[in-house]
DNA sequence: GCCCAGGGGTTAG
DNA sequence: CTAACCCATGGG
């Protein structure tokens, strides 16, 4: 076990925003990064971890480094962010295995986050690698490149399932070169992610959010929509339906500037808390 | 039985 | 071009 010195980091806001998928909070919270089970509680300042992961990869993970003062200065354009920053101060992005992200937030279209969750566990306890009793890997595309569509009912993800598996032979077979989009652009990454079947705007956005760190991204779901409309609607009042959530998203960007995606989180967990 | 969920693909107008 | 509908599953 080791300790790493925090300032403006809760562990709480983080791990139950909705960004991540597979921690389960306990008296420690318990997650599976990279393969390795990985536990962690807060102590005032101090975050206590016991991981075979090492220090330096969790500090990355959990966006330790980010300059988290100015990052608020910057998003703080009103009351309401002014408020939101207050109110969940110490909740940050976190840096996610890119190939695990893409899956999860494929799963997550038209889905709840209890469901996306559950199916997830199966597919990991299906088709991961058990690394500690009871506790399975995140199933690499070489795995789940192999698996049959009739093997993939019982984690039960309905519709997404054949996508799932196609993205999974895509990656395996290097016809997509997931990896690849860390060095591209936020515009360049995104246009490359919605080639893949089952990943439209809003899915690309937060796998350039969450998983390459493409602070610019602006996802908007359901529930960004609803508070957006809610706050800003006299910006967008006159848009089509079908390019609203891209106009809210250009809005934001415009708005909030170059770290709106934590603006968006920020958003979101307001929005997922009042529910 | 209805509507909705961290949407996206397809079709009909 | 746009809106409407469909997708499978679980819960309110």
């Amino acid at each position: 076990m080791y300790r790493i010195d925090t300032n403006d980091f809760d562990l709480d806001y983080t791990l139950s925003c909705g960004q991540v998928f597979r921690w389960e909070k306990d008296d420690w919270w318990t997650g599976i990064v990279r393969g390795s089970v990985i536990r962690a509680k807060q102590n005032g300042n101090g975050l206590l971890i016991e991981s075979k992961l090492d220090k330096n990869f969790v500090q990355d993970y959990f966006r330790l480094d980010d300059d988290i003062e100015r990052i608020y200065s910057e998003i703080n354009k009103d009351k309401l962010m002014d408020s939101l920053i207050q109110k969940y101060r110490g909740l940050r992005l976190i840096r996610q295995d890119p190939w695990e992200c893409l899956v999860s937030y494929i799963c997550s279209s038209n889905n709840t986050i209890r469901n996306i969750k559950n199916s997830i566990k199966r597919m990991c306890g299906c088709f991961g690698e058990e690394i500690e009793r009871g506790y399975y890997s995140f199933p690499a595309p070489e795995a789940l490149a192999q698996v049959h569509i009739s093997d993939m009912a019982q984690c039960r993800l309905g519709f997404r399932a054949p996508r799932v598996l196609k993205v999974a032979s895509m990656v395996a077979n290097r016809e997509f070169d997931l990896y690849g989009i860390k060095d591209m652009s936020y515009r360049e990454g995104r246009r490359e992610l919605m080639k893949i079947e089952g990943v439209g705007g809003k899915i690309a956005d937060c796998v350039l959010l969450f998983a390459f760190g493409k602070l610019e991204s602006f996802p908007v779901d359901t529930h960004i929509e609803h508070i957006m409309d809610s706050f800003y609607g006299e910006h967008f009042k006159n848009v089509k339906k079908s390019k609203k959530r891209e106009e809210i998203a250009e809005f934001a960007r415009g708005y909030f500037g170059g770290y709106c995606g934590y603006a968006q989180e920020y958003l979101y967990m307001e929005d997922f808390e009042v529910k």
